[in-house]
DNA sequence: CACGTTTGTGCTGCAATGCAACAAAATGCG
DNA sequence: CGCATTTTGTTGCATTGCAGCACAAACGTG
């Protein structure tokens, strides 16, 4: 049976609601006052003035200091306010491969504290490795700002249900472990915690990174040696009916040696075919890249290849999920921007109709973009008010008193 | 700028998501008492029994009047309710190549009076086409039914915005037309009307055909001469950056003299192949369908080529949208239920993972389910109180008087 | 028939918003 | 400089809608 309780609302629900719309207003707008406030949010005024002096008293807004200037317009001027970084801290963490990273984003999404710890995570037993993960998190950490703490965000390589169970991770070697309970027991009690994969991490930081652009599709994908994706739908992850929306790897590409995208455009193939050709020692991806820059032949000719078999598959995309941006993501996708005009040739080439093409964008958050993107989600979160630690708390607050 | 007014809620808007609310737990919940309404909304049973005589005021709810089969529980039994059918009137309206397809839905969704009658779609003005649709639909309704008529909903084979203004309807001959313009125009006053893609249209009434599925993220094709194709979330239509979500028509499809979907399982390529192997007069697809059905080789070498092109299209838009259910539509669509053995066989084989494959099922709605869209997307609009009506009518109500 | 249980319905209290009024702070004009 | 005008932030009061409580009604059980 379903549950409609979610569509209800109370009184002190209506407050939640009004709360979050205030903090993701400042959020998004930056710098407004109340007046500002209560004209987007369609409240009066003294709500809005209301609303702020509570957030205020919980230390999540202030109003700026330094006089903004004058907007040379008529009226007594407004108070501008914005979020406090510090009011509250969100933990992001990747287990990867080879390294842990770790990072800390406060109130305004900023990242405040990131470190990258080699880590062999092909060998390392799930209990062990989020335990590491917890201890490099925590460490850098001040006392003080641990109870400022509003969230744990774990992202890991690993294909896992709604509740954080994981089906399997190839990568790690791990198999049907509940790491969604792993992670919790492994923390301080009363810090929310969050787990997800990698990519739908990535995904939400790359949509996240830009705040205006939090409404519309954003297809983003990871290109490493093999290509996950994600899929954002203003704001929020699309996970599909099973979690495995958005991945974008298994497409089929024709002309390739190979079936699939994973193979077409991944790290392996372009290696392996750059083994032969490349102009100094070792083939690596940044000795492909330096030739495609130097417009050597050969690696040109690879580069171009890539660039077709991308195009195809992002058509693909666009054919069914219509995204109105593109996030290229991982290591190989720093080929792209020496071969963007090739990609966007062969796209409109394969496009018959001549429907507006999703502009096509270089991921900005670099390697931390998961461990980001895990701390964005509890943020996301947090401005939501889901959790019910503020809620609790501006609820103990005597308010009566003001 | 962002509004974020949506997210903000003043006391009348709690009023109005609680009815909202209530009306759709009983729509989706069938029979319940104002107690059980009251757990499923998590309200107190007075809010609830304030909002139930508020909807019978309205005409919306009604107490069942048979007793229902004592449910042999102690404690005094509940009295059951319902939605009033009469309680309101959609209309849904499809402007075909062929046909024009009316009908109507009451408040429980049953469809209640459907008229097909022939149109030439191909030579007909906009203007014309719509004031014809608007006529057939208006005719059969008796004196009293057009005021408890809550919308007009218009299903056309046209690209179109969000806003209802049609690019391209290469199969209508219509081009840069404002549809929803023209169809405000064309109605009676204050009937809100609604325009939408066909295809789109059918996937909302697949996809509300069985209530207790809303949730989830359902795929629908449309297998007619082309391919059309439409993607549900949770019951909410999901159209992409530019309204083109869905189009699975455009995909590619590997192993086919053709390039793309359409081409390869579409009405054309099935009858030129028949063509020459037609057992009987002219090659038509009734014909053809009885000859997959006699076991006709030639038949059904053509039925299987089609089920593996639909199995490789549906494994590749199962990458990428991950549905838990897939619905196929269109007259075409009549083969597959022959064929699903071997649609199944292509998928799993495709599938390198064992991942569990959506479940894949016939439409339910036959010819009608555009119109029958349509009507639903009104009704599915009534239930969440989008629209100002009924709103307006509960606050005249003296309601201080109860 | 008494008792427990569940439902439906008033009544009161509370929380949150809207409205109106007012002081404060700035601009613009004479 | 003084004054009208405009916009902001705050305060008191009314309104709205829900929760909690109490109570009668209706049903099963012993």
């Amino acid at each position: 049976m379903s549950d409609f309780s979610s569509l209800s609302s109370s009184p002190r629900r209506v407050r939640q609601a009004n709360v979050a719309a205030a903090l993701q207003a400042i959020f998004a707008g930056g710098q407004l006052s109340r007046a500002d406030l209560a004209r987007q949010l369609g409240l009066n005024r003294s709500s809005s003035g209301n609303i702020i002096s509570e957030l205020i008293g919980n230390g999540l807004v202030r109003e700026v200091a330094e006089d903004a200037p004058k907007p040379t317009r008529a009226g007594r001027p407004g108070i501008l306010l914005e979020l406090v970084p510090e009011g509250a801290c969100f933990i992001g963490v990747e287990i990867g491969v080879e390294h842990i990273t770790a990072l800390r984003i406060g109130l305004t999404a900023e990242v405040s504290d990131v470190r990258v710890v080699p880590f062999d995570g092909r060998h390392a037993p799930v209990a062990e490795a989020v335990d590491r993960a917890v201890a490099i998190a925590l460490e850098g950490a001040a006392s003080g700002e641990i109870e400022r703490c509003e969230g744990f965000g774990l992202a890991t390589p690993a294909q896992m249900d709604r509740r954080g169970r994981v089906r399997i991770a190839p990568l790690l070697g791990w198999r049907d472990v509940d790491l969604a309970a792993i992670t919790r027991e492994a923390l301080p009690a009363g810090i929310p915690s969050l787990v997800e994969n990698d990519a739908n991490a990535f995904a939400i930081g790359e949509a996240y990174a830009s705040r205006g652009r939090q409404r519309g599709v954003t297809l983003v994908l990871v290109i490493e040696s093999g290509v996950g994706g994600g899929i954002v739908i203003d704001g929020q992850l699309f996970r599909g009916g099973n979690g495995l929306a958005g991945e974008i790897g298994h497409i089929h590409v024709p002309d390739a040696d190979c079936a699939e995208l994973e193979e077409a455009i991944g790290l392996e193939l372009l290696l392996n075919r750059y083994r032969g050709v490349a102009t100094a020692g070792d083939a690596t991806l940044a000795g492909l890249l330096a030739d495609v820059r130097d417009r050597a032949p050969a690696a040109v000719a690879i580069a171009e290849d890539w660039a077709r078999h991308l195009a195809f598959a992002l058509v693909q995309a666009c054919r069914l999920v219509d995204p109105d941006r593109i996030v290229l993501g991982g290591s190989v996708a720093g080929l792209y921007p020496m071969v963007s005009a090739r990609v966007a040739f062969h796209m409109e080439t394969l496009q018959a109709d001549s429907f507006p093409l999703p502009e096509i964008v270089l991921h900005e958050a670099a390697e931390t973009g998961a461990a980001y993107g895990a701390a964005c989600m509890l943020h996301q979160r947090f401005l939501s008010l889901e959790n019910d630690l503020l809620a609790g708390d501006a609820m103990g607050k005597d308010w009566g008193s003001l």
